[in-house]
DNA sequence: TTGAAAGCGCTAACAC
DNA sequence: GTGTTAGCGCTTTCAA
């Protein structure tokens, strides 16, 4: 019925006024006649008029939409802070553009590429690989407002993130509180620059008076329980055997339990467990699991009010914030 | 450093050519001398040009993005299809925009609307409420290319779903197969005017010869696992007392395993759990969940192939098609 | 081979 | 109170 788009041309003939007349009205202004207006309205209501924000956004200079780059939009952790930001993005009255990486540099490039091309006002991108940023420090050199969701130390960039090294710390910490002194790390991050978890882990057995050999890593090759599953018979072959694992997600802690279980190991009489994420799955597993727990909504709020003052204040000052949230412990069966 | 946004004119004008050759260079023609090429592209890259889509969407009249609408971001399943659809439509040349509903009508509206006024060329959308959905005919109407994703019979709209009926089907088929004669149901949708899985549970039921009081139903007021543990609780006060659960999502039947646990009831022996949508979660619950699954790639295939069709084809024909996915069964341990 | 001019749908500055 | 004009960044005739 009817032709497909609506202009305001469209309203301002059929009503007899100008087409500024009708742009007034439909953006709310008080300062016409009550008749005009409501002459107006109805017939753009009639017609089922919808404003055209290309063109609006084109004049305005402004699309009111922040660009999120996610890694993998099948983590629930990642999903559920990007439900936050596109919450919180709301109430500041801006919109979000959500685009995946899936951990491919070159799909990384592609959607910063769409999203800039979009002209989104402001981009906040958990970066796929923390050696290869400099396509990023040149969006921010050029002025753009951009924003990491995860932690690059020295890298001139603003970060919003979870504190994964304290995170790491208190997870193994927990362990050796236990009086674990033989401890696998399953993350296979490393590779992708981000020690942190390793890092945190490191330092939680020398604040011990550990040495550095009651750590080991196992790299599970991938994400999914079913990696952690795999990744678990390779940390029991180890030599010597870990009496506790310190999974750097919970979907590996979960897969590791699994392997536990179907070998008859006792968790946590044989094997402590410890995840990271508290997803509602840890909860619920055969196992409850213990496991680090933060507030997505917490890097929400910074995340979004530090990438909104970046696009509406102007002056660039070119000094970079590191804003990091502190994880806690949820202690349950596994450990 | 620079302009913040770079346009074909400042490339135009550092190169003395005109903003037409520079776009016609921009754009791959290969009419003009390579060194005139050369020496234009040289210069974008320099300066680090990056396409306006507003503009260039405003005039071509079409966006090649389509918009999806999603009733809640955190549930795994619907993810999986989202993330499906975005890979499909990548591969038909189109960008994706979602948009959440959770759930809420007036979120559902406002998010059509503002896809719309995005210029999004076509909508796929998971309809929050069944009984409410003139707004999305209106939207139809008007010759906007528009999909469900769940199916609503007599709706005059196009379809791409999970056959929910014949996967309860299955599911309660199963149960009554096991030798159980007393089955709740745990579902909450009818009152959003999802009423397929109780078709399909009834249906089934009456196939097999049992009366529709073998049959009870339980709302578990939420789809979180918290909710499918209270009405579990629920569930087994019910006079008669079941010997199994169907419950319409695997988080729902991992709440309820859950609460059996907590209740010494041993699974299947004392109750048997069928779950509905095959999540990871299913396969490394406690006891690994017998469920109904299905491929989101189906889904994802069909819908995509559909909307690209009614967004290139210009002959509105006015008919509808409806497509469902038919579910199958994993057995497990639960049943 | 290249450029000038018009226009996509909208807003903003300035008339009347 | 309302209309006219210009222009956002781009593509597309049509000339030169």
């Amino acid at each position: 019925m009817g032709r497909i788009r609506v202009r305001l041309k469209d309203v301002a003939e059929a009503t007899g006024y100008s087409v500024n007349t009708v742009s007034l009205v439909l953006r709310g202004s008080s300062r016409l006649p009550l008749k005009t207006r409501d002459l107006i309205l109805k017939e753009a209501e009639r017609q089922n008029y919808v404003p055209n924000q290309l063109a609006r956004s084109l004049i305005l200079q402004s699309t009111k939409m922040v660009g999120l780059v996610l890694t993998d939009i099948m983590n629930p952790t990642i999903t559920k802070t990007a439900r936050s930001i596109e919450l919180d993005l709301a109430k500041a009255g801006y919109g979000v553009m959500f685009a995946s990486s899936d951990n491919e540099l070159a799909n990384e490039k592609r959607a910063l590429n769409h999203l800039q091309s979009s002209q989104v006002d402001g981009i906040l991108i958990y970066p796929t690989n923390r050696n290869e940023i400099s396509h990023i420090q040149n969006i921010a050199k050029s002025g753009y407002p951009i924003l990491m969701l995860s932690d690059i130390p020295d890298a001139g960039l603003d970060v919003v993130a979870i504190d994964d090294i304290k995170g790491a710390h208190i997870a193994v910490s927990h362990l050796i509180e236990q009086g674990h002194k033989q401890i696998t790390i399953l993350d296979g991050a490393k590779d992708l620059g981000n020690s942190d978890k390793y890092d945190g882990s490191f330092a939680a057995a020398e604040d011990a008076g550990l040495p550095s050999s009651a750590l080991q890593i196992v790299d599970p090759e991938g994400h999914g329980a079913i990696h952690g599953f795999a990744a678990m018979q390779k940390a029991w072959a180890l030599t010597p055997r870990p009496t506790a694992i310190f999974a750097s997600t919970d979907s590996l802690a979960i897969g590791a339990a699994r392997w536990c279980r179907e070998n008859d190991l006792r968790i946590p009489q044989d094997v402590a467990i410890v995840g990271f994420d508290n997803t509602e799955a840890a909860e619920f597993c055969s196992t409850p699991l213990t496991t680090i727990n933060y507030d997505s909504e917490d890097v929400s709020i910074h995340a979004v009010e530090r990438i909104i003052s970046c696009i509406e204040s102007d002056n660039m000052s070119g000094d970079t914030t590191i804003t990091l949230i502190e994880p806690n412990l949820v202690i349950r069966e596994s450990s």
